[in-house]
DNA sequence: TTTCTTTATCGTAATATTGCAATATAAAGA
DNA sequence: TCTTTATATTGCAATATTACGATAAAGAAA
């Protein structure tokens, strides 16, 4: 197989899997880090910063575009990328119900 | 190829991308929401609550213990797993601070 | 127009992930 | 002991991910 039975789980569920997993690689990180940093950027800048051949890069500009994370703006002949900060905040959301329901709950039987 | 380039990364871009990969799956998602709503449980309540086989669901499991996102301690002849506070506590933190940063510089570009 | 610059896409190789049947292991109970 | 119950491991097939060279596309600059 190989495939994720989505089905059976919440649109939630499925929903945040695709947002985390958009982050589960350190050059996505590292994107998203350095959009932060700058606040906004032309590709290229991404390239210069990552260990990567251009075409990688710029396939992990995808991933993270089609998880909605971050935009990007044509500026001439290039590319202005930034943070989608409505998705992140999603995702920071989500994260911050985590922490909020493991407050209420402290002695856990591990 | 295929195989990330890990010794480029820093190393908290590299630990936050093993735990965040630990969860870009709704079916691990699932897990740890279940863990947090019953506050522990055993290996087989789990594997009843998804909709995977018992060899995929003890693989998962495998993966959020290898992540160091969950605890497992033997209970008889069961398995009481739980969550890592303090490990899940990373996580949320990472997000928390980019929440921060994202807080400080309003206006983006696109 | 021609050339340069910037980014995306294609094609492909190497590796990783997902899922399950079959089987192994190990403690509990009869 | 033998059997049952609970979990892990093995082996395999299907698919996804990661990475890059080659090339395409499209605007900028000459």
């Amino acid at each position: 197989m190989g495939v994720t039975k989505t089905e059976h789980y919440t649109d939630k569920q499925n929903s945040n899997a695709i947002l985390i997993r958009a982050l589960a690689h350190p050059a996505r990180i590292a994107i998203i880090e350095y959009l932060i940093k700058v606040d906004s950027c032309i590709c290229s800048d991404i390239v210069g910063e990552l260990p990567l051949s251009q075409p990688t890069v710029s396939q992990h500009l995808k991933e993270l575009k089609t998880a909605g994370i971050i935009k990007g703006n044509i500026e001439g002949n290039s590319i202005c990328y930034c943070l989608d900060e409505k998705v992140m905040g999603k995702l920071i959301a989500y994260f911050t119900s985590i922490s909020n329901q493991l407050e209420k709950k402290k002695n856990s039987c591990c």
